[in-house]
DNA sequence: TACAACATACGAAGTTTTTCGTAGAAATAC
DNA sequence: GTATTTCTACGAAAAACTTCGTATGTTGTA
């Protein structure tokens, strides 16, 4: 069972690009980047080095270009990154995290409707069923 | 309006332990946070100093000792953490949040069922105000 | 008073993460 | 071929965060 560890805000930043295309150049990663933020090319190259090392990312060579793509789940991550927020920010309760995402400014009219649909397809799921065990 | 710098992962766990019961002293928070870790009483004497200077806790003199109080609201910095963890993680997708909090292994039932009767509330009271504005 | 116990302040070293400059190889253009 | 562009590799500086040693001051006690 391999650990796998969890990525740096920089290294998420990268992941998020590669987990909606596959595969991509530095340089494309380095100018979707830059839209939201002024970087280096060189260090989205460092980082994506890196996360080679790390084993976040696979690479494959054409011509003189690396092409990466993402070898980590986009789920698993979120999974690990999640647990580990819960217990830093809500002591290990989802419940009060929950509360807090209903409640939040942010949030839209239609985040808030979605949410509720999610609650209600599992409560219906659980009444399916709540005769048989337990 | 005040920006809220936002804690480290070590102030936040001195947070916690000041939101739990204010006002302690340095030792108190140094024995508290020994339990889960070992952690020297200068390192947490210093965390407490950096986090009086950026307005995260005040301190009361009595003697030579000093009387830590949490100066954030722990509902006001869950927020703020927990809107960049969604933009960070969930591409701000609040409801993909939930989701994966809803089918987290780390969930026990306790907590899904008290997640569902949050949102069940919630629902109620939308219908509430369902009938009038919007 | 002198000593022990315990508190603060502060500098600085250690780690981790981020950023970038430079060198050199590979492809492309002229 | 030679120059230009574009890529990788790598080292190291910069920045952010964590940890701790040491100096010094205050309180209490024998």
């Amino acid at each position: 069972m391999k650990k796998l560890s969890k990525p740096t805000d920089s290294e998420l930043e990268i992941l998020q690009i590669l987990w909606e295309n596959s595969p991509r150049t530095v340089r494309e990663v380095n100018e979707i980047l830059n839209k939201k933020r002024e970087t280096g090319y060189t260090t989205t190259l460092k980082f994506m080095q890196i996360m080679f090392e790390k084993g976040l990312v696979s690479r494959e060579k054409s011509g003189k270009t690396h092409f990466y793509t993402a070898e980590v789940q986009e789920q698993d991550i979120q999974q690990a990154l999640l647990d580990r927020f819960i217990d830093r920010v809500f002591k290990g309760s989802a419940s009060k995290l929950m509360m807090q995402a209903l409640g939040r400014k942010q949030a839209s009219p239609e985040e808030l409707k979605e949410m509720q649909e999610i609650l209600k397809n599992l409560e219906d799921e659980n009444k399916d069923k709540s005769d048989g065990s337990n």
